[in-house]
DNA sequence: AGCACGCCGACT
DNA sequence: GTCGGCGTGCTC
């Protein structure tokens, strides 16, 4: 028996099998599938890591050159069948190496420790290193004597310097060798998390919840595990029903993973589940250590628990007897894995549901137009939660028209009604909620006199303004001084422009001196304990007014807030992104559910230059399907998913020359192919053309077939792999992609 | 990743 | 010539 092994998981080069020979020894062969072992690799039969990915009886390869398996892993892990099976079909849909796929799938269980971080010292004393340093420099060893120069000057980080330096580890080594330098090995460990008191009180259910209950515990008895889309309105209590189904699921032995969009709503989460399951419930998510995640790893997989809460990647929980997947907030972007495989975690998951014979349940108040158009094509049941319980009434929507605001003379940011709403509120001693729909926008510095915006030098795009005198790159985190003059025209009428949470702060606080104001933004305040502390505070009632972005409007209820103002609404419109419509419609509705959580009604004020766009409509009179029929017949009109299937190529490489080049080629080659089944666009520049030193071109298919867009994938990555043309170009697949890759 | 191979510049 | 740095290519 043979048995084809991936080598080496965290080693990107080695992307593909290799074929070995089992021993008789090891008894049944086929439950060696998903087990790591130990083979003799490369010239020297150096001991090696492999993962076990099948076993067959016969292999292609000259038998002359197969070796036997060593042994089983001792310290290793079985991943199941299963799982290894979802990692093929995460490649084989989504593109990128099977390493790729695997380690998505084993982030959880990797108890192989993973270097994080290598860092490079000095082991001589500084005058004899700059001793042999002269030396170095005297026979010309420029990679030695630069190794050497930097770690004089101070401790530095291994990998970065390989990158930045395109040095190869074979340097180092003989430094390392000669003793003159030593590299340490860090690895990154952080606190685990606790589970609350279990206290049952059970909320009474509405109507409406007790019929999604109803429907959905139905078929589970009579063993139909449906799809089902809750479809509950904010605050209509969509998490009370999920616990409800949760029940029966873990009442039949069966487990369930649920899904959240962010690691930091985790928290309450587990919180609001463990208080009414316990403390059969964990969390897994990429903040752990290696060590914790492997235990709830064993914790999973032993039947220790019967939920997991955690973002995408909990997806690869190893559940023996998955009853149910709960995918929280569908329609969130944080869905979509933003690396290679680049997967959404509402098609693994629906993937995985229906491998292992479980129920599904995407919930959400604002659906995305994917789980929309599954339920207008039957492929999922929808479940309507349209009130929201214990007499709290939905809030009261205005719009205002900020151009008539101009008109009237009024310049400030803050309408006069949205102005005199606040009042009224401080007067009560009610809270307010100041949303800045920041999706999009750049507090970025300009000169007004030759109009040039100061850029990033690494990523092509503005940098931002922060206080007191700093410019910083959002993407790379690159950093400069604000200059005083322009460095192209030295004029010095250089300045910010825009609204930023700042801003704001600085003129409510004129406006209404008397108030208490909080501001939270994500770029300033550091650290998710920052955050928390924030909303801790204002929920304490300790300010009156809460200024912030889009994370204040996630899953917080906020039980004193009875106004929420939504600034420059329509700031995300106009993205040339296609879900820019979408995602704008979600923020808004989202930002306005703040509104009226607890026993005061609800007052929300969307402020807005395009008071009649269709989004700020629907958004206004909570519309939804208003929203969903313009918003799809614009998906079908410009030919965009979920319409039709849309996959990015993205090429990348150091040089702007370069990836035209490659972008050229595979375009070439896309057109000799040339079909009905599928329209090329591009190649185009990524709307970051150069993101950290790095530039991107993209090329898009169009196919109303989504098998089509995987098979010219596998061509494309074919072609790559073989061509000599792409030595320096990298190739990344997006299907679906969200914003602009 | 790690190892052998081989090209090429430097030095006894 | 020979030594050794350092880039290249391969691993069932």
């Amino acid at each position: 028996m043979y048995a084809e092994v991936v080598v080496g998981i965290s080693i990107d080069k080695l992307d593909r099998t290799f074929c070995y020979r089992i021993p008789e020894s090891f008894g049944n062969s086929d439950a060696l599938i998903g087990t790591e072992v130990i083979v003799p690799f490369g010239r020297g039969n150096r001991e090696t890591k492999a993962f076990v990915v099948e076993v067959k009886e016969d292999t292609d390869i000259d038998k002359s050159l197969v070796k036997d398996i060593l042994r089983k892993s001792e310290t290793g892990v079985q991943i199941e069948g299963k799982l290894i099976k979802l990692a093929y079909w995460l490649k084989s849909n989504y593109g990128g190496a099977v390493n790729e796929a695997l380690r998505s799938v084993l982030q959880a269980p990797r108890k192989i420790e993973r270097i994080k971080e290598r860092t490079v010292s000095l082991l001589k004393d500084r005058e004899e290193a700059e001793d042999i340093l002269r030396e170095f420099e005297r026979k010309k060893y420029t990679i030695k004597a630069k190794i050497l120069r930097r770690a004089i000057e101070s401790d530095f980080n291994y990998e970065r310097f390989i990158k930045e330096e395109k040095a190869t580890s074979s340097a180092f080594n003989s430094l390392v060798k000669d003793g003159i330098i030593e590299i340490k090995e860090e690895l990154l460990y952080r606190k685990p998390v606790k589970t609350g008191e279990k206290n049952s009180d059970k909320v009474e259910l509405n109507v409406e919840q007790k019929g999604a209950v109803d429907k959905v515990v139905d078929d589970y008895r009579k063993g139909i595990y449906g799809r089902y889309l809750l479809f509950g309105i904010t605050g209509s209590g969509k998490t009370e029903v999920y616990m409800e189904i949760m029940e029966e699921v873990i009442s039949q032995g069966k487990q369930v993973i649920f899904l959240i969009p962010e690691i930091a709503l985790s928290f309450q989460m587990v919180e609001r589940l463990s208080a009414r399951f316990g403390e059969r419930i964990s969390i897994m998510n990429s903040r752990m250590s290696q060590g914790e995640r492997y235990d709830q790893y064993l914790r999973a997989k032993h039947g220790d628990i019967d939920i997991i809460v955690g973002p995408r990647s909990a997806l690869f929980t190893p559940f023996e007897h998955l009853g149910l997947i709960i995918v929280d907030e569908e329609h969130e972007g944080s869905y979509k894995s933003s690396k290679t495989p680049r997967y959404h975690a509402r098609e693994v998951a629906l993937y995985r549901a229906k491998e292992e014979g479980a129920a599904i349940i995407l919930g959400s108040a604002t659906p995305s137009l994917e789980a929309v158009k599954l339920a207008s094509d039957k492929e999922i049941e929808v479940l309507m939660l349209s009130s929201r319980p214990a007499g709290a009434i939905p809030p009261e929507i205005e719009v205002a028209d900020l151009r008539e605001e101009l008109k009237e003379g009024n310049k400030s940011i803050i309408s006069r009604r949205l102005s005199e709403l606040i009042k009224d509120r401080l007067n009560k001693g009610e809270q307010t909620i100041l949303f800045i729909n920041r999706r999009g926008y750049a507090g970025f510095i300009s000169c007004r006199s030759c109009g040039e915006a100061i850029k990033c030098p690494h990523c092509d795009v503005s940098l931002t303004f922060h206080r007191p005198d700093r410019l910083v790159c959002h993407y790379c985190g690159y950093e400069e001084k604000m200059p005083d003059k322009c460095p192209k025209c030295t004029s010095p009428y250089i300045g910010t422009f825009g609204l930023g949470t700042e801003k704001v702060e600085e003129i409510v606080k004129k406006d209404f001196p008397n108030a208490r104001v909080l501001r939270m933004d994500g770029d300033t305040t550091t650290g998710k304990n920052g955050h928390e502390a924030i909303l801790e505070s204002f929920k304490k009632g300790e300010a009156d007014i809460l200024i912030g972005t889009q994370m204040i409007v996630k899953g917080h209820d906020f039980e004193k807030v009875s106004l929420v103002g939504i600034l420059a609404a329509d700031l995300s419109l106009f993205l040339g992104d296609f879900r820019a419509a979408e995602t704008t419609y979600e923020l808004l509705v989202q930002a306005a559910g703040r509104a009226g959580r607890g026993r005061y009604r609800g007052k929300v004020v969307i402020q807005t230059y395009n008071p009649d766009h269709y989004v700020i409509q629907a958004a206004a009179t909570g519309n939804y399907k208003d929203f969903y029929s313009k918003e799809i017949r614009y998906r079908k009109l410009g030919e965009y998913p979920p319409e039709t299937h849309l996959l990015a190529v993205i090429l990348f490489a150091a040089k702007a020359e370069e990836v035209s080049k490659g972008a050229e080629i595979l375009a070439g080659f896309l057109t000799e192919k040339k079909s009905e089944s599928f329209v090329v666009n591009g190649p185009v520049w990524a709307s970051i053309p150069k993101l950290r030193d790095i530039y991107r071109k993209i090329i898009y298919i169009k196919s109303p077939d989504r098998d089509e867009l995987v098979r010219l994938k596998n061509l494309l990555e074919d072609y790559v792999k073989e061509s000599s043309d792409f030595s320096k170009v990298s190739v990344q697949f997006d299907f679906e992609p969200h914003g602009n890759p």
